[in-house]
DNA sequence: GCCTTTCTATAATGATCGATATAGAAATAG
DNA sequence: CTATTTCTATATCGATCATTATAGAAAGGC
C-alpha cells in the first residue's frame, strides 16, 4: 500500500545535478501541449499532434509527463495558472458584487473571443467533454473546475448580502447559477464565432437580470 | 463530374421488393447510435460500440448508412426530429414572445435534465465539439443548427415588434444572443448534473432581463 | 422447385492509437 | 580521463481504429 514511485520524475520535476540535462523548455513544450488540448479536447488530440507541437519525441514526453492523462492534467493546471486571471482579476479587485460580477462577464466576453491574449477561443474547461469520452478521473477533474466559479459567486454574493450591498433574500445559489449559465454559455457563442462585442451585449442583458433579481423588492425566488 | 452514385442504398431508401429483407429496424438502430453519440460525442463513439449498441454487424452498419459521418449526420437529423418539439412546441404555441421566450427556457431546463423523456443530460448539438475534432463537414452541421436557435428567436423577437408587444428600439440581436447563450450555458450546467429546479431558476432570472430590456423606457443598447 | 438478389456473420484489411524497448548521445561526478 | 546517469532518436509493440472482402443465409420472382 504504501509502495514509493519508483519512476525517477514522473512528477516532473527536475532532478538537480546528475545526468544529461533536458533539452527541451519543460513548461514552453506544456503551454504548446495546453493549447492543443484547448482546441482538439483530449480524445481528438493525439500523442503525434502533442509530440510535433511541442517539438519533442515521444519517449521525452514520458518521461516528462508520464501520460496522456497526466499531461493533461497537468494542461489544465497550467491553463488556469495562465488564464485564470484574464477573466478573475476584475471579479477580485471590484469594489462591489455588482461590479464583480460585471467585470466577471465583461472580461469573459473579451477572453473567450481571444481579444485579451492570443489563444484558442472558448473555456477549455467548460467545453471539455473529457468525462463523456470514458475517462471519468479527467472528467471529474474538469467539473471541479467548473464548480470553482460557482463557488467563487456563491462566496462574494454572500459577502455582498452580509455588507448589504443586496437583499439578505437574496437567492445567492439561483443568483451564481444563473452568472455561471451566461458564462458557460459565452463559450459555446465564442466557438461558433461570436464577437467580443456580441458577448458584451449578452453581459450587459444579464447584468438587467441582475439588477432586477438584487433591486430591494425582490421577488421570493422559486 | 455527374457519376451518378452506384452502390445500391447508400442513402438509405429501402429497396421496395428484391432480395433478403433487412432483419433489424433502421430507426431503432439510428435511435440508439443517436443516442450514443449524444452521451460520448462523434469521436469517442467507435463503430465496435455503435455495432453492440444498435445490436448489429459492422457491414450492415455501412450497408444501411454508408459511412460513420454518414451515420452522425443521420443522427443529428434524427435527434433533432425526435426531440425538437420538446423545447420548441411551447415557443411555437405561444400567444407574446415574452411567453415563447419562457417557455422555451423552462421547457429547455427540463429537457436538458431528462425530465422530459429517457434522454441523455444536455443538448447533443449545444454540446457536440465535432468540428474542433477535424471534422469539418459535420462541424458546420452542429453549427448550423445551433444557428437555427438563434434565427427563431430573432424571427419572433421582430414579430413581437411589429405587433407592439415590445419597443421598436429594442436590440432584437442582442436579447436573442442572450437567450441563445442562457440555453447553451443550462447544457453545460446540466450535463454536470445541475437540477430541473436549478435550471428553471436560472431561467426566472433571464426573464427578468427579458422584462428590463424589454420594458418601454429601454436603455439604449451597447 | 430454382435463381437472383440482398442481407448477415466472420474475419481480416492497412492505419493509427498510446506507450516502450533498445541503443546511442550528452552531461556531471569523481 | 573514466564511470555513471539521464536524456533523445529510431523503431516497434499489441490494441484498437474505421472499413471491407469473402462467404453463407434468407427472402422474392419465376
Amino acid at each position: 500500500m504504501q509502495k514509493t514511485d519508483q519512476t525517477p520524475e514522473a512528477d516532473g520535476t527536475a532532478a538537480r545535478g546528475r545526468g544529461r540535462p533536458r533539452a527541451f523548455d519543460r513548461e514552453a513544450a506544456l503551454a504548446q501541449a495546453t493549447r492543443l488540448f484547448w482546441i482538439k479536447g483530449f480524445g481528438a488530440t493525439s500523442i503525434a499532434d502533442l509530440t510535433q507541437a511541442m517539438g519533442i519525441g515521444a519517449p521525452s514526453l514520458y518521461a516528462a509527463f508520464g501520460s496522456k492523462e497526466a499531461l493533461y492534467a497537468e494542461a489544465l493546471r497550467h491553463y488556469r495558472e495562465n488564464n485564470e486571471a484574464l477573466v478573475w482579476a476584475g471579479f477580485f479587485s471590484a469594489a462591489t458584487a455588482r461590479e464583480a460580477v460585471m467585470a466577471f462577464l465583461m472580461d469573459s466576453a473579451a477572453a473567450l473571443t481571444g481579444c485579451l491574449a492570443d489563444i484558442p477561443r472558448g473555456c477549455m474547461v467548460a467545453l471539455s467533454s473529457v468525462g463523456g469520452e470514458g475517462h471519468a478521473e479527467l472528467g471529474e477533474l474538469v467539473q471541479a473546475a467548473r464548480a470553482v466559479t460557482l463557488d467563487r459567486l456563491k462566496i462574494r454574493l454572500n459577502q455582498a448580502i452580509s455588507e448589504g450591498e443586496i437583499p439578505a433574500s437574496t437567492d445567492v445559489h439561483a443568483l451564481a447559477r444563473f452568472v455561471q449559465t451566461v458564462q458557460n454559455g459565452m463559450s459555446i457563442l465564442a466557438r461558433d464565432e461570436a464577437s467580443r462585442s456580441e458577448l458584451e451585449a449578452v453581459a450587459q442583458v444579464a447584468m438587467l437580470g441582475w439588477d432586477a433579481r438584487t433591486a430591494q423588492r425582490t421577488i421570493s425566488g422559486t
